[in-house]
DNA sequence: TGCTTATCTCTACATTTGTAGATATTGTAA
DNA sequence: TTACAATATCTACAAATGTAGAGATAAGCA
């Protein structure tokens, strides 16, 4: 089952946390956008249902939610979906613009540089 | 305003074709989706009001349109968006995943070294 | 031990989206 | 000139999504 935007924000701030409760799911998404608490906590239910979070533990009434679904298995088909939707299924046009117009440091540039040489070499 | 999944899937029919009828696009996506000629024409009237489409010309009662929105305006903001919500804004995890993991030949690659080459040099 | 307040639970609702049926309309072939 | 077939228009609806209020509950302090 896919995730909705909204959740997917959600779960990117456990993946990161690595465990967290819902009222500091809440503060940390108020910080910078207005919402109130019981939305947050409908998010949570949403993915706990769909089996992408799990109740790790309780401290009084509070529940702590870890992730069950990993980052990169999340990441891996929305990465092909959007190569698919956005650019007919062709990853060099997005990779062209990645590496052309995003917002990369030297060091990305050299760190990418080492990727293509091994992916180039993997071809021979 | 954004665009829906099955609004960008018509967006890039009539990107490829430049000028299309409803007819004509419920047959293309017809051949490998079951989809009837009302759903297609719905989401094209969609686009119409949305100032993605409008209408060129008219053979007998047969509407032809052509898109007004760019292919390039509109895969910016989506790329843009999809590396904020996926990847927390860095572009170079993505990158790397595309240049380590998704389909590319041996020509897209030299290609991507050479744009990578470039890129590094304006970075000097 | 009772009260307060944080947290949870449950319900609800508007919007967007994919989907399509019913019906109106008209170009064109006969 | 008329009827039919193709096309357009209009309306509808279920599911997903973002949003949040109302009310229940219980942890822990006074």
């Amino acid at each position: 089952m896919s995730l909705s935007d909204f959740e997917l924000e959600v779960m990117q701030l456990f993946w990161q946390l690595k465990e967290a409760s819902a009222p500091q799911v809440h503060e940390l998404i108020a910080v910078h956008r207005d919402v109130k608490y019981s939305t947050v906590k409908t998010i949570i239910d949403r993915l706990e249902k769909k089996q992408s979070l799990k109740r790790s533990q309780t401290q009084g009434r509070t529940i702590f939610y870890t992730p069950i679904k990993e980052q990169q298995k999340v990441r891996k088909p929305l990465i092909k979906d959007f190569i698919d939707r956005v650019f007919l299924g062709k990853s060099r046009p997005l990779a062209a613009h990645i590496l052309s117009e995003e917002e990369l440091s030297l060091d990305d540039i050299e760190y990418l540089e080492e990727v293509l040489k091994a992916r180039k070499q993997k071809l021979k």
